[in-house]
DNA sequence: GTCTATACAGGGATAGAC
DNA sequence: GTCTATCCCTGTATAGAC
C-alpha cells in the first residue's frame, strides 16, 4: 500500500532522480520528457508525479543534487592536493596539479556538469531563492573552501593573500574559467596539451600575483 | 523550399531576423515557436518558411548577426576608450575605463546578449562549421582586435606583453569573465558598484601582469 | 509571384483519469 | 501502472489579395 506523503519508498525516488539526472544531462530542461525519465528510472510515469509535483520540480531538485555532487568530487580533489603541503617550496607546484586536475574534472563532469550548464541556461526562469540555494551548493562553497584553504597559506606567508575570497576568487578565474569558456563549460572536448597550456599560464599568473614574496615585490 | 537570399523581399527578411532575435532572446531556441517569431514579426508564418527552411536555419542565422552586432558594439567601445592613448601614463586608466565599460555593455546586451547565451546553451546541437563561424564572429574577434592593441602597445614599450594574445586573453579573464561568471554572462543584475569592484580588482591584477615595468619587476 | 490568413496533419508533451 | 484528454509545435497545404 502506498503511504502518504513524505513517506514514500525512497528507492523509487533515488532511482527516479537518478534517471532525472542523467536524462536532464542529456537532453537538457526543455527537451527532456518526464517519459524518457520514468522509462529510465523502471518506473511508471504515475510515480514519478507522486513524488514531484512537476517536471519544473523534479529539474530543481535534481540541480541542486548535482551540485552538491560536484562540489564533493571538487573538495576531494583539494583535500587530495592542498591538505598535505607544509613546506613553502610545494605550495606551487600543489597549486599548479590541483589546477590541472580541477580543469580536467569540468571535461570529465559528465552528466552532472550537464544538469550545470542547464541550470545556466535556464537561469531566468529560476525562482531566486533556488538559484540562491544551488549557488551555496555549488560554486560558493567550492570557493569558500578554496579561500579558507588560502587563508591557513596567507597566516603561514606560504602565500600572499591579504583577501583570501579574492584570491580563491582570481585563482579560479585565472585557472579554470579559461578552459570553461573554451569548453562552453565541458560541453566540448578540449585537446589535453590545450588544456595544460590554458592552466599553467593562469598558475604562473596567479603565482606572480600571490607567491610567497609577490607582496614584496608588489611593494616596489 | 530552400530559402534563397536575394528574390524576397528584404524588409521581410530583416522584420523576421529581428523578431527572431528578440523571441529566441526571450525564449531560447526550444521555446521559441515559429508562430510567435512570424506574429511579433507582423509577417505569415508562410512567409517565414518562404525565407528560412526550418527553425534551426532561422536560429543559426540570427545567431550568427547577433554576433557581428555584439562585436561591432564592442569594437566601438575599444575605439573610443583605447585608440588615442600615446602617453604612457594614461594606458592604464584607458584600460581601466574600457573594462567597465565592457562589463556594463554584457550587462545591457539585451536580445544579442539573450541569443548569445542560447547560443551557448544548444552547443553541443550545433554543427562545428556553424559554431566556428560564430565564434570567429564573435568572441574570437574580439580577442584579435585587442591583440591587436597590445601589439602596438607593447612595441611602444606601454604594456608588458610578450604575447599579446595571451595578455589579451588574460585581460578578458580578469576584467570580464567574472562579470560575466556573477551576471550569468548578462542575464541576470548586477549591483553597479560590484561590477566596479570586480572589473578594478582585476585590472589592477592585470597592471600588475601587465603593466609598463612589470617585466623588469618580473626578472628579479 | 510574393504575401496574408487559415486550416490541418502528424508527432509529442504534460498531467490527470481509470 | 496503463490509458487518454488536451494542448502545443513544426511544417505544409489551400485559399485569396496586392
Amino acid at each position: 500500500m502506498i503511504a502518504r506523503d513524505g513517506a514514500r519508498r525512497p528507492e523509487k525516488r533515488r532511482a527516479i532522480t537518478e534517471a532525472a539526472t542523467r536524462v536532464f544531462g542529456r537532453e537538457g530542461f526543455a527537451r527532456a520528457s518526464m517519459d524518457a525519465i520514468a522509462a529510465e528510472a523502471a518506473v511508471s510515469k504515475r510515480t514519478v508525479y507522486n513524488h514531484f509535483a512537476d517536471k519544473e520540480t523534479l529539474f530543481l531538485t535534481v540541480a541542486l543534487q548535482s551540485a552538491a555532487e560536484l562540489t564533493l568530487r571538487l573538495e576531494r580533489l583539494a583535500a587530495a592536493h592542498l591538505d598535505e603541503t607544509d613546506e613553502g617550496g610545494s605550495v606551487r607546484e600543489a597549486l599548479a596539479a590541483f589546477a590541472v586536475e580541477r580543469a580536467r574534472a569540468l571535461l570529465r563532469s559528465g552528466e552532472h556538469g550537464a544538469v550545470a550548464r542547464a541550470i545556466r541556461a535556464e537561469v531566468v526562469n529560476i525562482p531566486g531563492d533556488v538559484l540562491d540555494a544551488w549557488l551555496d551548493a555549488g560554486p560558493d562553497a567550492e570557493r569558500r573552501a578554496l579561500a579558507a584553504r588560502f587563508a591557513v597559506w596567507a597566516r603561514r606567508g606560504l602565500i600572499a593573500a591579504d583577501d583570501p575570497e579574492l584570491a580563491a576568487e582570481r585563482f579560479t578565474l585565472l585557472t579554470y574559467q579559461g578552459v570553461a569558456e573554451r569548453s562552453f563549460r565541458g560541453a566540448l572536448a578540449v585537446p589535453g596539451e590545450e588544456v595544460e597550456r590554458i592552466v599553467a599560464d593562469g598558475t604562473d599568473a596567479f603565482w606572480r600575483l600571490h607567491g610567497a614574496g609577490a607582496a614584496v615585490v608588489a611593494a616596489l
